[in-house]
DNA sequence: CGTACGTTTGACCAAACTCAACAATAGTGG
DNA sequence: CCACTATTGTTGAGTTTGGTCAAACGTACG
C-alpha cells in the first residue's frame, strides 16, 4: 500500500489540512462520506471493516508518505484508525479534481495509484488463500520491505490483534506461529513491536541459492538477472529466509 | 465484476477483434503484456492465478458485458479461461488510449471502472475472512443478482472446483455446504449447475421481516427505504432467504 | 447409450479456533 | 528513575472446522 503522495502531484503538498489523532482514535467511519482522501504524514494508521460476529478485517496498513481512503463509492465502506499516534493530511476530493482539471497528468496518476491499489488487493486475496505459517512470513516480509529502517529489521508498530485481523487469523495463532518461527531459526522477536531475520541468504553460497530457486520455481535460472529478481521478490525472501532456516531445525532453543 | 462495457464508451463496441475460445481454454497467460483488455460477449470466463502446491485461486467470473483484464503492470498477474466455450472481444490497449485523448470522460470512466474492480476485490477479501458456509451464501447470492434469468434462480456455468477455487475451500466443502443447505430447506439442487432459493421473504409477514432486521442490524429500521434497500442487499438476502429457513431445520428430507 | 467427467459421500486427520490462566511489556505517576 | 498498573502477549488443553484420501454415484455429452 505504499501509494506514495509525491506520484500524485507537488502541489497536493499544500492542499488540505493536517490534523493529529491520538492511537487508537477514529479517522474515517463506517458510512463517512468519501469525499475526502488522506496522507499519512507520521505514525501509522490502518483501514478496516468490522464483520457482524464483532471480528474484524484490516483492509492495509499505511505509513509516513502512504495514501488512503480512495474509494469509489459515495460512502466508505472501509472505516480508518490511527494505529500509534498519527498525522494526517486531509485533502477534499473536490480540490483534487480542480487540479484534474488544469493538469491531466494528475488523471493519469490518480488511475495508476488506484490500480496499484487494486494489485495490492490482489495480492491480499492470494495472501488470504494460504497456510496461516506463510500469511504470517509474507506479512513480515511486507513489513520489513515498507516500514524498516534496514532491511533485515522490521518494525511493527500494530499489535498481534491487528495482524490476526489484516490475515484472517486469530491473535493467538499469530503468537503461536511466531514464536514457532523463532524456535526454527528464522527470526528473533525483540520485544512485542521489533523482530530481526537472522539468516539472510548472502549467509550462504550462490549454488545453495540456486539450488532452492531450483526447488521452488522448477527451472534453472535463464541468468543472473532472473535470480537477482527472485531473490528480492516475496517469494524469493521467504524462500530465502525462511526455507533455508527450517531445513537446519536446530531443535528446541530455550526461551530465557 | 459486471464492469459494463457501455460504461466505457460506445465506440469500444466498434473496437477491436472477436475471438471464439473452447471451454478450458487460456484467454490470457500467467505474464502475458497487458497490452489488451478484454470484454466477454458471450459464455462464461474466469481469471486465476495458480499457487505453487498446485491449487489455484480464481480472481473472479465474468459474464456477457463485464470487462476484464484490466491491470495496472506491464505484465498479468491473472491468467484467464473460458469457462464455457465464449466469444470475447479483444482490444488494445492503445487503441483505447487514442480514444482517451479524443475523450476525456473515456478516461475518467475507466478511473471508476478501476475503483469499481477494486471495490469488489474488497468485497471478496471480505468474503475470504468469514466461514465456509457464509462464502457460500454470499456467493450464491452474487451469481443470483449477476448470471441468472430469474432472481431466486442461480445458474451455475463454473464446476464446483471453479467455486472451491474462488472461495479459497475445496471441492469436497463446497459440494457438501450446498447439500446442508438443501437438506435445511434454504436450497434446491437442480442437476449440477442450477440452483433455486427457497423461501424468499416474501412468504412471510413484514413484521417478522422487520425482527429479522433488528436481529441482524441491531437497530429498527428508520423509514421503509432503509428496510427495503437492506433487504435487496447481499446481507439482507442473506438473512432473508437462509436465516429464516435456518431458524427453523425441518430435520432430515430425504434426498430422494 | 455408454463413457468420461464432475459430483457426492464417508472416514479420518490436521490446522486453526476457543476459552482460560498466566507472563511480559510499556506507559504512568510518584 | 523506579514501582505500579493497564495493556498486550504467551501458552496450554480441548474443540471445531475444513481438508485429505478414497470410493461410489450421477449427469451430460458425444
Amino acid at each position: 500500500m505504499s501509494i506514495q503522495a509525491q506520484s500524485l502531484d507537488p502541489s497536493f503538498q499544500h492542499l488540505g489540512v493536517v490534523k493529529s489523532y491520538a492511537s487508537k482514535n477514529e479517522i474515517i467511519g463506517e458510512d463517512d462520506p468519501a469525499d475526502r482522501i488522506y496522507e499519512v504524514i507520521s505514525g501509522a494508521v490502518c483501514t478496516y471493516r468490522m464483520l457482524k460476529e464483532g471480528r474484524r478485517q484490516i483492509g492495509g496498513f499505511y505509513f509516513s508518505g502512504d495514501i488512503f481512503g480512495l474509494e469509489a463509492g459515495e460512502k466508505h465502506i472501509l472505516a480508518a484508525e490511527a494505529i500509534t499516534s498519527a498525522k494526517v493530511r486531509i485533502a477534499k476530493k473536490q480540490a483534487l479534481n480542480a487540479l484534474m482539471s488544469r493538469n491531466a497528468k494528475v488523471a493519469d496518476r490518480l488511475l495508476s495509484m488506484t490500480a496499484r491499489e487494486l494489485a495490492r488487493k490482489q495480492d491480499q486475496v492470494l495472501l488470504l488463500s494460504r497456510s496461516a505459517e506463510d500469511r504470517i512470513i509474507y506479512f513480515l516480509i511486507e513489513m520489513s520491505q515498507r516500514n524498516s529502517p534496514k532491511k533485515y529489521l522490521i518494525a511493527l508498530p500494530m499489535t498481534r490483534q491487528h495482524i490476526a485481523d489484516y490475515l484472517g487469523l486469530t491473535l493467538e495463532t499469530v503468537s503461536r506461529t511466531l514464536w514457532d518461527l523463532e524456535r526454527r531459526g528464522a527470526i528473533e522477536i525483540e520485544g512485542y513491536r521489533r523482530i530481526a531475520f537472522r539468516n539472510q541468504y548472502t549467509n550462504d553460497g550462490p549454488e545453495k541459492v540456486v539450488d532452492l530457486f531450483v526447488g521452488i520455481t522448477g527451472h534453472r535460472p535463464k541468468s543472473q538477472q532472473e535470480l537477482s529478481d527472485w531473490l528480492i521478490s516475496p517469494e524469493g525472501t521467504a524462500a530465502t529466509v525462511f526455507k533455508i532456516a527450517s531445513f537446519s531445525r536446530w531443535g528446541d532453543r530455550a526461551r530465557s
